[in-house]
DNA sequence: GTATGTGCAAATCGTTTGCAAGTCA
DNA sequence: TGACTTGCAAACGATTTGCACATAC
């Protein structure tokens, strides 16, 4: 995980061709403290002072350009921006929607024999993989639904 | 690649409980015979006769539940579809949008990889999985801005 | 001082919902 | 017939745009 501590925010703004606005370093630092992916609606609540959501969108779209952070998608209908640090994806569950976090696993392989063998492409620059599945205690709810004698007790 | 002849699309769709419709029936013809994941846009364009855009969100989202087909985030600010055929994934140029289809790589012993360092998860019940490069078009088109002694000669 | 960033209002785009009418089994 | 489908109008939520003002450097 990459790690950027207060004073080096800051360089690294300047670095990517952005002043160095309260808006922006707020946004970075909220980010490097997130323990996972943030929409624009989570950024927006821990911002202080508030900003305009319209100020968060143009934030975020310009770090990504500079592949400081990356979108993530959970298919939730909205994004989910992170730091873009080592290679590491989720596994979201589509019943509660909790998220786990994965380590490298075998990706840069996969890569390298995905570039290998593509005949149109010479470079990848990003990708995008999340996998989905039921979480254990989801899985334990859904088995109870199923057998319980009266399903009105079986709350969600 | 999934293969399914005219007289099993109607099969297919009662086993999967639903009526038997033309609109249902024209729009899994029409992913069967695309070549690469279609938006909704796309498939509205297709359809004759033509039908109401709510009809095809509402049939595509069902298709979707039964896994019958499976949406595809290009990151392109709506969603595609493709039938659910075996895995294979896609590069998408971040340039000029050319998709390439991939085969299977060794996606399925991943997956056994991640199901098992998984803490939280028991199973998977599925994933998305893109990359995004620049394909060599427009790698040439790119080197050409960056070397030309006349920007204006560029076309875009 | 000037290019860049910000806030506000309004527009846009993809997608969803409610309801009445139509259709398949 | 009756449940499932469809179309239309309208709502919705996420994101984008235009413009005037404010700020960093």
């Amino acid at each position: 995980m990459q790690r950027i501590d207060s004073q080096n925010i800051v360089l690294l703004v300047r670095k990517a061709g952005f002043k160095a606005t309260p808006a922006i370093l707020a946004i970075l630092t909220i980010l490097q403290r997130a323990k996972k992916p943030l929409t624009v609606q989570e950024v927006a609540e821990k911002l202080n002072p508030k900003r305009d959501k319209v100020t968060i969108y143009r934030i975020l779209e310009k770090l990504k350009e500079k592949r400081i952070i990356r979108h993530v998608d959970f298919q939730h209908g909205h994004a989910h921006y992170e730091l873009n640090s080592d290679d590491h994806h989720h596994i979201i569950c589509t019943a509660c929607g909790k998220i786990e976090e994965l380590e490298e696993c075998s990706l840069k392989n996969m890569m390298q024999q995905v570039i290998k063998k593509s005949a149109l492409f010479m470079r990848l620059t990003s990708h995008s993989m999340e996998f989905f599945g039921v979480c254990k205690t989801c899985d334990k709810k859904m088995k109870k639904i199923v057998s319980s004698p009266n399903l009105m007790k079986v709350r969600t």
